[in-house]
DNA sequence: GCCGTTTTCGGCCCGACTGTTTTCAGTCG
């Protein structure tokens, strides 16, 4: 029983309450359980065998802790069952409909007998619904609209692709002599490696004229709603785009607000009502006097903190931190001096070795790791031991030429399932720098893949672990190991873990990036690149470096040459 | 159902927009 199943679980039955007509602070404790287990660093299931006692954690309390009990015991629980037998299933998808809440659709379940998506877009078509009290033929519209919507989008999209549309937009609002400034607010902001809307605050003179603009933009295929604050639009994508006008006295409490998350703006409320103050998007209130508004640190200031960054605003434990005067300095991409993996078109990658290297120099770095892959990967061209000795020769010689770049001779040598590398530790003991990875046998048992992972660490040749989940946002799922254990081999035997930025991995993922940090281990961003565009992604492993908590000490890009040479050289 | 320098009971974030209404409920973020 996975973490994400119990969470799945938490929602379902917030979902079904809420259809029921249940108590609404009910119905957001288990949303909030649900949130807090899907985020949870630990197992439940282990925690549960451990007798571990659950209502420590946030948002469980004891009811939710005997629940996760039972579901880690049964797969299930009765209150999910008693709640399934009373609802029809099919009900809860109407909610994936867009403009159609719990109240709309029990009484559509109540009055049209309406149990699935299929139902409901029969009454749709058969203009039934418009007859319903409290609707009209508007909603039968939109209900339509939202089934077609449902059909064609595919949930949250990758940070990456987010990013891009937002750039584009960006472009047109810059463009635009009415908008005084404008800022990407939401999850994008905050670096979540997927991103599900995007929120765009706007300071503009002539509101109607950018909403006009917005609506024309080529990528926009539907203007959602239209009014003096706000509006949103659809893309081509599918993605919805929120446009939110703010005057400048409240830019900043609606930049904080509209960054989320929300958790974090729930925590944050909490302590402007412990002084009796309000705190919404317009700013930070006594009474009607505005105490803070019009810059996001002039809100936490008044509150007595210093400024969060985006990244860390999770309700992670950041607003404690906060007070206590120990935030962490997060690593900036100023502080990167190279990057540790990186392929050629020897094996993968698409540019010969000299045009990686000098891509590299022009960004200014000062050491790149060349690390192609192993014979495993023979769709890979993967290396043996005499290509690699002979491809490391050829990295060397590139490394003679260059005086103001150290290229590292390295590999990204497959953990086979045994846990054996998959290249003579012999050969490998003679490179620069040594990341092993899985690319095979993701499914393993735990102890099976957490001993798999243990041996690499163990061999004593290897210098770091490659994309250690293995996951693939959105496609594959994290493979299974003990957290601690490999945290706690890491340690002990100065391996790293690597961040890989290719932006559908992302791994390590943030919060066990944060776990990693405290338990002492080193990482080390790289973007895994296989042509020299690729480097960027490094702003992708930062994001998850930040997200992580992670400053200059807890990431080995940040050495200079000389001390990554002593920092390698001792192992 | 959770939670506690206001509290173990009684709160729980709060405002914009839409469509249906003649003052508001539902949905969303």
């Amino acid at each position: 029983m996975e973490n994400a199943r119990i969470a799945e679980i938490f929602s379902e039955i917030a979902d079904l309450l809420e259809l029921k007509g249940g108590n609404e602070f009910r119905v957001r404790s288990y949303r909030n359980a649900a949130r807090t287990v899907s985020e949870l660093p630990q197992r439940l299931a282990d925690l549960v065998a451990e007798e571990e006692d659950l209502t420590g954690l946030p948002n469980i309390g004891k009811s939710t802790a005997d629940k996760i009990r039972e579901i880690v015991e049964r797969g299930t629980c009765k209150r999910l069952e008693d709640l399934r037998a009373e609802i029809p299933e099919g009900l809860t998808e109407l909610l994936q409909v867009p403009q159609l809440g719990p109240r709309k659709a029990s009484q559509l379940y109540r009055e049209l007998e309406i149990q699935s998506l299929g139902d409901l877009r029969q009454a749709a078509e058969d203009k039934k619904i418009r007859d319903l009290e409290g609707m009209g033929a508007k909603t039968e519209e939109k209900i339509l609209e939202g089934i077609e919507t449902l059909a064609s989008s595919t949930g949250r999209i990758l940070y990456h692709t987010a990013a891009q549309y937002a750039e584009s937009l960006g472009k047109l609002l810059d463009g635009m002599d009415a908008v005084k400034q404008w800022e990407v607010a939401g999850s994008l902001r905050r670096g979540k490696e997927t991103v599900g809307d995007l929120d765009i605050l706007v300071q503009a003179d002539d509101r109607k004229r950018v909403a006009e603009s917005v609506a024309e933009h080529d990528s926009v295929v539907e203007t959602i709603g239209r009014g003096e604050e706000k509006m949103s639009v659809r893309l081509e994508s599918g993605l919805q785009v929120d446009i939110r006008f703010f005057d400048p006295a409240a830019f900043g409490s609606a930049l904080a607000y509209f960054t989320g998350s929300k958790a974090h703006n729930i925590a944050v409320r909490r302590l402007a009502q412990a002084n009796d103050w309000k705190l919404n998007e317009y700013g930070l209130f006594k009474g009607e006097n505005r105490l803070a508004g019009k810059t996001e640190a002039s809100v936490y200031h008044r509150l007595n903190l210093p400024w969060i960054p985006p990244e860390l605003r999770e309700d992670r434990g950041e607003i404690e931190a906060a007070e206590e005067g120990r935030l962490p300095d997060l690593i900036t991409e100023k502080q990167i001096r190279g990057d540790f993996h990186s392929h050629t078109e020897r094996t993968d990658g698409r540019e010969s070795l000299e045009e990686m290297v000098e891509a590299a120099r022009d960004r200014g770095y000062e050491f790149l790791a060349v690390t192609e892959h192993s014979k495993a990967l023979s769709m890979a061209k993967g290396l043996d031991e005499d290509d690699l000795k002979a491809h490391a020769e050829k990295i060397r010689e590139a490394d003679e030429r260059y005086e103001d770049i150290w290229v590292l001779a390295g590999i990204e040598v497959d953990i086979l399932k045994s846990g054996r590398l998959d290249l003579d530790e012999k050969v490998l003991e003679d490179l620069d720098w040594v990341v092993a990875s899985v690319h095979s046998y993701f499914k393993l048992e735990e102890k099976e893949m957490t001993d798999r992972l243990l041996a690499a660490v163990h061999s004593g040749v290897v210098h770091c672990i490659g994309h250690p989940t293995g996951r693939m946002i959105g496609s594959r799922d994290p493979v299974r190991f003990d957290h601690d254990r490999l945290f706690e081999a890491c340690r002990d035997h100065g391996v790293c873990l690597e961040i890989n930025g290719q932006p559908d991995r992302m791994d390590l993922p943030d919060t066990l990036c944060k776990r990693a940090r405290e338990a002492g281990v080193l990482l080390a961003l790289a973007t895994d690149a296989h042509h020299h565009v690729e480097f960027d992604f490094m702003r992708y492993a930062l994001l998850v470096a930040r997200r992580g908590w992670l400053g200059k000490e807890d990431v080995l890009n940040t050495r200079t040459v000389k001390q990554l040479r002593k920092h390698l050289g001792s192992k």
